[in-house]
RNA sequence: GCCGGAGUGGCGGAACUGGCAGACGCGCGGGAUUCAAAAUCCCGUUCCCCUUAAAGGAGUGUGGGUUCAAGUCCCUCCUCCGGCACCA
């Protein structure tokens, strides 16, 4: 008899899986074991796991260790997303070193997953911001360069004046700041982009091979690339109006998904941002007025100018464009709901088919005119009647040549018309737009780019990768609005051009983060081992034998940010022919868990975990008092992983209970070693007594449930709960079957069976079983349970008899009995005989096994 | 507003393809053990009626429908969570 001390155990495991690289995976070249993937997102290296952060790492050792206990030659890695803000606002806090605070914290949190259990293949550990490693992740960012997918311009951009960097609109979603929730600006600055909208039908139309992805995820991204068809009409600067008669004449192209409205235009609007406003205005009596609606515009935030109480405001510019399709010349408005960052920035507008449109000629008189009629509405449609935008399909009206054209038809219709009249074509807008990758900060890989005063911008040439990070004594890395690097005269000269091999200054921003974890599963299948040079990304025969990730595990928050970023960097290595003959996407199969909440004693409410909220737990007292496995089944039986969950403190000892019980029930009945080896039970049933039949049927069911529950729905919860089923059947029969003929036999099969369940869920718990049953190698070795499917079936079924649909008794019968006896005894049952007593039974319907319903009137 | 997801005991949650609602666990109540407590074990635990038991009745957000049978399928409405939101 010993004990449970799950601290010793924990520690004796985790040292025997370092010891023998059990999770080291092998050379798939080599190896006969299919390959499988399995992939959790790696963290920022904050310094502290709490509980719920560990949900997710622990659901991925989970499938990882099944998979490897199924015979998969499992890659398991894992690394730090390092570079990145935090690190520098600890460091200024503190007046530390960014680099310093980031190490230790990774050390730190290493350790953890080590206490946890949560093992990985250490030798394929990467940092982003070691230096070897953001080396590539500027190449990276040359390969985008080189295919003209990189590129630098002046543009209004959201900038984070808490974070003091620009930040990409996936960032800036809502107007608000992805990382701290302060609200962003625009600010013109020159920038960093890369091409995301070349790629954008592609991102949307592979979106279709990923049907292992969670539905949400998916329609999150496809919302996001946002393609919408339509077409480009052609409109012109008018002669007419004040003045600037050079602007007449000018193009103002408009995007319209729905052109079958054309000739229902009455004025244009163009955004505040719009590049030709000045040149429109220029000397005119309205440049004042249009000047300072502009500036007026530009110093509302995103935030403002989107809120649903938002008043649609504009001024008029004083002049005219032309409708191509009727030459008819309507008013050109600035508007501060056109928006600049979508299709061209300026809208045709129908105020009596579009409501905002509508909206917006109500308040300033302008025109409305009618040009779609309702369908089975007798009396023409009258814009004086209006309340109301008409945005439905309909008939065309007033549509010159058109008249008369069904609608949804018109579309097309009126496109052609456009491509003859050389007035437009059709076209595809997307929503989404280019992806800004600068950062005005220090912590990050610096853009490799130089700036030479006679040859100009230059890309650093890949032998002089990487280029490095100044030492922070050199910087002074406050964020003041310019990237700190910027401060560092001397790093900043000791660019050269390689052109001309003349000076040449360097790029001051960094990279976003978000780029460095766009490759790192790449660099995971082929790390640079001792002794071999780092003179490649990776290797492409390694990314062909072990791409696409299989199985990859993380957060729903990275829908648009790292897995769309992701996707796209794939691709564009991908099309370089850097990745080999390779899926075309990373990750083939995406599990999303759900957070673990916790009442929150600051708002009262039920929150996400996490430190700001003050409703963290932390894994260190939960492990002291009952030991990783505890924690780890806990957090499994929290709920199906999927769904958001609720810690309960007081529930964790309920696992560490079931876990003492189980302990027991193995050294006291599970024919330990010490008390000679008992062979388990293998049989085919028919010898055993009824509780020991019992017992061996309800194990074979159990294999079959826990496999089929985390094969194929990953429900751990009630894979748990199967198995805590099967050990209070085991306490319930283990006394009697102690002096039963074939009693210990099959408490053995049954004890090994929990425990090989139980393997991968509470890996230390479950080893130190095994080994005490008297076997060597460990339960990897050891291979998945099998069960067999005839065990699994009862030879005896109760079955339910309702009469009318109501529940009035059970009756037991023998598996698979003919309906007719199953009839005959459920309608000679003395409760079923009372219930119909005055009734005549007029149906009887039996669902073999399961079920029996009379339906008696 | 639009697009997803979800509403089941005191709580977390189970329920195959339409077939016994509430598995498993937490909590709670009662008991055993103990000088006492903790721990452990046993019994009970959807609600209503009932001293108890038996036997009934009601019950899966709301209201309706389909069916021998509905948590599950169809329609209506309500609430909550997530995402997007002046996208032309």
């Amino acid at each position: 008899m010993s004990d449970y001390l799950p601290q010793e155990i924990e520690k004796k495991w985790q040292k025997y899986w370092a010891d023998h690289g059990t999770f080291r995976a092998a050379d798939p070249a080599t190896d006969p074991r299919p390959k499988f993937y399995c992939l959790t997102m790696f963290p920022y290296p904050s310094g502290t796991l709490h509980v719920g952060h560990g949900r997710n790492y622990i659901i991925g050792d989970v499938v990882a260790r099944y998979k490897l206990t199924k015979g998969f030659n499992v890659l398991t890695p894992m690394g730090w997303d390092s570079f990145g803000l935090p690190a520098e606002n600890a460091a200024l806090k503190n007046k530390a070193d960014p680099r310093e605070w980031t190490y230790a914290n990774i050390a730190k949190m290493k350790e953890q997953f080590r206490v946890w259990g949560v093992e990985y293949d250490w030798d394929r550990e990467v940092a982003t911001c070691d230096v070897p490693y953001y080396k590539w992740t500027q190449w990276v960012f040359s390969v985008l360069y080189r295919r003209g997918l990189a590129y630098r311009k002046k543009a209004p951009v959201n900038w984070c004046p808490s974070c003091n960097t620009a930040l990409a609109n996936e960032e800036a979603a809502g107007g608000m700041c992805e990382r701290c929730g302060a609200t962003v600006e625009k600010r013109d600055l020159p920038q960093w982009f890369f091409k995301i909208t070349e790629y954008a039908p592609r991102l949307l139309d592979d979106l279709q091979l990923l049907d292992q992805w969670p539905e949400t995820v998916r329609t999150m991204q496809a919302n996001w690339i946002g393609r919408s068809e339509g077409a480009r009409v052609d409109f012109k600067v008018a002669p007419g109006g004040t003045a600037a008669p050079g602007c007449a004449g000018q193009p103002l192209p408009v995007f319209t998904t729905r052109p079958d409205t054309l000739w229902g235009v009455t004025f244009m609007s163009l955004a505040p941002e719009h590049p030709m406003i000045p040149a429109l205005v220029a000397g005119t009596p309205q440049e004042k007025e249009v000047l300072a609606f502009v500036e007026r515009c530009r110093r509302t935030s995103a935030v403002d100018r989107a809120a649903e109480t938002a008043e649609k405001e504009g001024v008029f510019t004083g002049r005219y464009v032309t409708n191509p399709v009727n030459g008819e010349q309507v008013p050109l408005w600035v508007a501060n709901y056109a928006l600049m960052d979508y299709g061209t920035g300026a809208v045709m507008a129908v105020p009596a088919h579009d409501q905002r449109d509508f909206e917006f000629a109500k308040k300033y008189g302008l025109e409305i005119k009618v040009v779609i009629q309702p369908d089975g509405q007798k009396e023409p449609l009258r814009a004086e009647d209006l309340t109301a935008a008409f945005v439905d399909a309909g008939t065309m009206v007033n549509s010159g040549p058109l008249t008369g054209t069904p609608s949804p038809s018109g579309i097309p219709e009126v496109i052609k018309f456009l491509v003859k009249q050389n007035m437009g074509e059709g076209t595809i807008n997307y929503r989404i737009r280019d992806w800004l990758i600068s950062r005005q900060r220090y912590w990050g890989a610096p853009i490799p780019i130089v700036y030479c005063d006679i040859c100009g911008e230059q890309l650093v040439p890949d032998e002089d990768l990487p280029v490095e990070l100044p030492p922070t004594a050199e910087v002074d890395f406050r964020p003041h609005g310019e990237s700190p690097l910027a401060g560092d005269k001397k790093w900043v000269a000791a660019g050269k051009c390689p052109k001309c091999g003349g000076p040449a200054r360097r790029e001051t921003d960094t990279l976003a983060q978000w780029l460095c974890s766009c490759w790192y599963y790449l660099r995971y299948v082929s790390p640079v081992r001792p002794g071999q040079p780092n003179s490649q990304a990776f290797r492409k025969t390694e990314v062909e034998q072990w791409m696409p990730v299989d199985q990859y595990i993380g957060g729903v928050e990275h829908a648009v940010l790292h897995l769309l970023y992701s996707r796209f960097i794939f691709k564009v290595l991908h099309d370089a022919g850097h990745v080999g003959a390779v899926w075309p996407e990373p990750f083939r199969a995406l599990f999303t868990q759900g957070m673990i909440c916790k009442q929150s004693s600051k708002t009262g409410k039920l929150e996400k975990m996490s430190k700001s909220k003050g409703n963290v737990v932390a894994p260190d007292a939960i492990i002291r008092q009952y030991g990783a496995d505890t924690q780890r089944l806990y957090t499994l039986f929290i709920g199906p992983p999927q769904k958001d969950a609720e810690w309960n403190d007081s529930a964790v000892a309920g696992s560490s209970r079931f876990l003492k019980r189980v302990w027991e029930q193995v050294e006291n009945s599970g024919g330990m070693a010490a008390s000679g080896h008992v062979v388990p039970y293998a049989g085919s049933g028919s010898d055993l007594s009824p509780n020991a039949k019992a017992l061996w049927r309800r194990t074979h069911q159990t294999i079959k449930k826990v496999t089929a529950d985390i094969e194929t729905s990953w429900q751990f919860n009630t894979a748990i709960a199967a198995v805590m089923e099967l050990s209070n059947l085991f306490a319930d029969s283990a006394p009697s079957l102690a002096a039963d003929p074939h009693g210990p036999a099959v408490l053995r099969f049954a004890a090994e069976s929990m425990i090989r369940l139980l393997g991968p869920i509470v890996p230390h718990f479950s080893e130190e079983l095994w080994e005490k049953m008297g076997h060597e190698g460990g339960l990897i070795a050891a291979g998945w349970p099998s069960y067999d499917e005839a065990a699994c079936r009862e030879d005896v079924v109760e079955i339910p008899v309702q009469v009318n649909g109501k529940l009035r008794s059970r009756i037991t019968v023998a598996a698979d009995s003919p309906d007719d006896a199953v009839r005959a005894l459920a309608l000679a049952d003395e409760h079923v005989v009372k219930s119909i007593a005055d009734a005549t039974v007029r149906k009887v319907i039996i669902i073999p096994n399961r079920m029996v319903n009379i339906v008696a009137k």
